[in-house]
DNA sequence: TAATAACCTAGTAAAATACTCGGTTATTAT
DNA sequence: ATAATAACCGAGTATTTTACTAGGTTATTA
């Protein structure tokens, strides 16, 4: 969806391309892009010089929605939500994961293709420079904590 | 670990135990408890009345360090890290899954064992009641959003 | 000395993920 | 018209991860 943010001020995207440029099968990128059209993020369209192209703005699409066109769920419940983790009931770490669920959503929801196609390197417009994803400079890296 | 935090009260807690409460099958649980102790987490001792007990104060384990213990890993960038996801540079969302495992493991690392087993509804002290994970209490759940 | 329970290694089953294969249909350019 | 292009579609397969099984050995306690 970045190489097709990216790539689409040329008119639209064929497969072939992201295929050729990202290393995915076409095949397998056919099957994204179905879910990704059913979703309405993106539009189709046949023939010499088709291709697809966003069927939104690029600020006005955020990563969730398109995990969740492809994947169907960012709720990392073992019960998918349902409570029943544990005969019918809700397991002892059921809250854990619900509240992470949450935040996953959080944090994916509030990331626009917008900002992820600007911070890419590949800059095709005149307007303003790359910016980061989000402002929390500190936060240790996983694996670097001393133990 | 909650059922281990729950259970320990009345001495070391065997592996067989834990399988029978929690449906977890006693080999695997071996195998989970193997990486537990060599991560200092739990301490075994062998024999009759023999079984585990927390290496550590419940408000001294975080969930992050027992997820890191068993599954080796919390960064989800395809590179581990390494940023060579695409042809040897950084893939195009290499920053959004880098940016997602700070979260992630921020998350993660800011809970403590004990307020898993304090909220767990077996409430085994006169202490304090049961409190919430988290305090954000309006985040909607995905998949309840409008599209 | 017998029972218990941790400790250990290797192999296996199930599920999820990524991918292949072989088509068809619609659109455009010649 | 016809040929090329590229989306669209369904079924099957390979790979990887995750969870689990099997069959032991070793240490400790009653």
């Amino acid at each position: 969806m970045v190489d097709l943010s990216v790539n689409q001020v040329r008119g639209p995207v064929t497969l072939k391309s992201i295929s050729d440029n990202q290393g995915i099968s076409l095949s397998y990128l056919e099957q994204l892009f179905s879910k990704l059209r059913k979703s309405s993020l993106v539009t189709g369209s046949r023939g010499p010089g088709g291709g697809y192209v966003l069927a939104k703005n690029v600020d006005e699409i955020n990563i969730a929605e398109i995990v969740l066109s492809v994947d169907e769920a960012l709720d990392i419940t073992e019960c998918e939500g349902k409570q029943d983790c544990k005969d019918g009931q809700r397991c002892l770490t059921h809250g854990l994961w619900d509240e992470l669920s949450i935040q996953l959503y959080g944090f994916l929801s509030g990331i626009k293709l917008g900002q992820l196609m600007r911070q890419s390197g590949i800059n095709n417009s005149g307007g303003p420079g790359n910016r980061q994803l989000v402002d929390s400079p500190s936060l240790g890296k996983p694996g670097n904590e001393v133990h």
